[in-house]
DNA sequence: TAACAGGTTAATA
DNA sequence: TATTAACCTGTT
């Protein structure tokens, strides 16, 4: 199919998921919910094999109209954020299926994307179920019975520290119906934000990354160290007393709008891979 | 070697 | 309401 102002790699390498793994050919082959796909972009062309229907495809790499709409809409006059957004143009926010999307950033707290990456795909080796795309194999994200009959031990020697307990009772909690993260997408943003954060190692930043990459929730904007760190020297560089962290979400939500979490990604992905990002300046 | 990392919680002032 | 230590583990 034709796509226009899209950046695969650029998209599936922005910390906002962390499965794919490119192969020796330059495809990307991971799943998508249960399916196995292999993805594929030379230039306008991007190339899908697998079981899905190419709308389920559009729908979860955002090729629709909706996202140019977010794009026009996205304040002109915000000199920062065009600087990020003429960087990073083809970035995507994915729909993301919830569950996989909240458990994947339970487990991200003080981790770096490497990392993530490998807890994540250590949990879908483990305890995914196992499917094959042009002869890689590649694993569901791991449903949350299965998470739950693991148990919080066997969780942690995947990697996970802390963090199992977490893991492990929400999955269970979402396995014995005790939590319907369904019922989410019938609450407000504040809601569903408030509704996300009862579940046990789910502070603001990992419920905004749920709500923005799980729930289709693009005013959602999550505040971490990056996006704190830019916010500070772009937006109010001659501030004596920094801002809060509370502060500077309110200003964003504020600030940004509806497609907040939009910008939020571009301004994320410029100051981690950018121009003055930490490893470009290193050395 | 010891600090540090894309955060949250529980304890304290 | 605002600060602070503790939490696991792999990397620098």
């Amino acid at each position: 199919m034709k796509v226009r102002n899209f950046d695969l790699a650029e998209t599936l390498d922005s910390g906002q998921v962390f499965h794919w793994l490119e192969t020796a050919n330059g495809s990307f082959v991971g799943c998508i919910g249960d399916v196995p796909v292999s993805l594929r972009q030379d230039g306008e062309t991007l190339t899908a094999s697998g079981a899905l229907e190419k709308q389920a495809i559009q729908h979860y790499l955002r090729l629709d109209p909706t996202h140019d709409d977010a794009i026009a809409s996205l304040s002109a006059n915000d000199e920062p954020l065009q600087e990020a957004m003429s960087f990073c143009s083809g970035l995507r926010i994915l729909r993301q299926p919830a569950w996989e999307c909240l458990a994947t950033f339970i487990t991200s707290s003080l981790k770096q994307v490497a990392h993530i990456r490998q807890i994540s795909l250590e949990l879908r080796r483990r305890f995914g179920v196992r499917q094959s795309i042009d002869g890689h194999e590649v694993f569901a994200y791991p449903t949350p019975q299965a998470l739950s009959d693991a148990g919080e031990a066997e969780l942690r020697t995947c990697g996970l520290g802390y963090r199992a307990k977490s893991l492990h009772l929400a999955a269970e909690s979402i396995a014995s119906g005790a939590t319907d993260l369904e019922a989410a997408r019938t609450l407000g943003n504040e809601e569903a934000k408030a509704f996300l954060c009862q579940l046990h190692g789910v502070g603001p930043k990992i419920a905004d990354c749920a709500l923005l990459f799980g729930f289709d929730r693009l005013s959602a904007f999550p505040v971490d160290v990056w996006i704190e760190r830019i916010l500070r020297e772009r937006y109010f560089p001659r501030r004596r007393k920094p801002l809060s962290k509370k502060e500077l979400e309110k200003w964003a939500l504020k600030h940004f709008g509806d497609y907040g979490g939009l910008a939020q990604q571009f301004l994320f992905h410029f100051a981690r891979k950018g121009p003055k990002s930490p490893e470009k300046t290193k050395g």
